[in-house]
DNA sequence: GAAGAATATGAACATTGTTCACATCATGCA
DNA sequence: TGCATGATGTGAACAATGTTCATATTCTTC
């Protein structure tokens, strides 16, 4: 009878652009499994034909962030060869991206979302976005992520600096008006100059 | 009839106390109000004679966490007076805190407990914590906590640097062997390291 | 010992994630 | 063309959760 009951198209797609918009607009905890399919105009259980459960909807929506911040990054490094500078941009840019997509940001470094190493997605992403910048610090080649992180303490110390400063800054434990570029830049000049100075110190011999 | 139906005692610490263990032991899925209300043996309605909700339960677990992070910071700010050491003491300890409670680290700084600011607790024990050294830092009585971030890089990158090393570390983002104290201590050597060389290559009129 | 505040109980409700039997669509093969 | 088969949608159901409310019991205080 009722032919037009069905849903047609890309439903996965349809599912994580919607899943997206809800994060964006209202937050993690409006992002239910049951909201996103009403949202699409479809059944609760269609969802489970396309994602295992509501983890695997939030990886793939993680995912597209990590994606989104690795063509960022990816983008950045072809700017400038000079160090320096290309350290203060990456740190601009992150901290821009992590102040217009909160949610999403805090998604991205989730406990859950951190524990799941068997999305290749996220993994990739992640030893691309921080891996790259810290192989091209110690040199081309140089860099292994499976070594123990103490002989790289920079590689360690730019990802601890940018994440915490962006956790501070999205969760308003710091003064910075989010909605303000110039504001945001002097936040990421001031964290990356402890930085910079941190690594000029340490390694007299370099530069 | 059954005069024995009744719980007696102190329910609320009660309550604070069984939702810990299982936070330690089973994450913070695990930690639902009604699975509290049974290992306590009440029933699920008299949790919310003593917390509005399932958040207010969560936030007195924090800040008891808080507590407890506090008190330690006190203890080595008395034991040294040299700057650096201090710092690196203060790393040691802080991961060390992380190492040995990463649910409910990441649950003090999860968006969920960072955003109730009306709980004098928390906010007063971050202020603490985290004010403190960074006072210390720039001399006694000339840190404002509400005055613009990016004038205090210091501050904000001594708390970045901490989390950050904190959260890759119980994420396992980092080979450090959580349950050894001398991995950690080295993990924190190398972090401070940085800062430290940071801040002195930026103060160079200090000492 | 009785009045009233605290606090526990038990039943209920809406919402959630998830499963399952069944219906419908799409596609390739006879 | 017709039909079998896999993919995908539907609708109903289940258990678990947070929360509320009327009721019952205990504690405190005069």
């Amino acid at each position: 009878m009722k032919t037009q009951a069905y849903h047609k198209g890309n439903v996965r797609e349809d599912l994580v652009e919607a899943a997206e918009q809800i994060l964006q607009e209202e937050g993690l905890a409006a992002l239910s499994v049951r909201r996103v399919a009403r949202e699409i105009g479809v059944v609760p259980s269609a969802v489970y034909n396309h994602f295992e459960n509501r983890e695997a909807l939030l990886a793939a929506v993680a995912a597209d962030g990590y994606h989104h911040l690795e063509k960022l990054v990816g983008k950045l490094e072809g700017s400038t060869t000079e160090p320096e500078l290309l350290l203060r941009q990456m740190a601009r840019g992150y901290l821009q991206f992590a102040a217009e997509n909160p949610n999403l940001y805090r998604l991205m470094f989730s406990a859950e979302m951190v524990a799941i190493r068997i999305h290749p997605a996220l993994e990739q992403a992640s030893d691309s976005t921080f891996g790259r910048l810290a192989e091209w610090w110690y040199g081309p080649g140089s860099f292994d992520p499976k070594a123990s992180a103490v002989k790289y303490p920079y590689a360690l110390s730019i990802w601890s600096l940018m994440h915490g400063a962006a956790m501070q800054m999205i969760d308003g434990l710091v003064a910075v008006d989010m909605t303000r570029k110039p504001a945001i830049n002097k936040l990421a000049d001031a964290v990356v100059g402890v930085l910079i100075g941190g690594i000029r110190e340490a390694l007299p011999k370099n530069t």
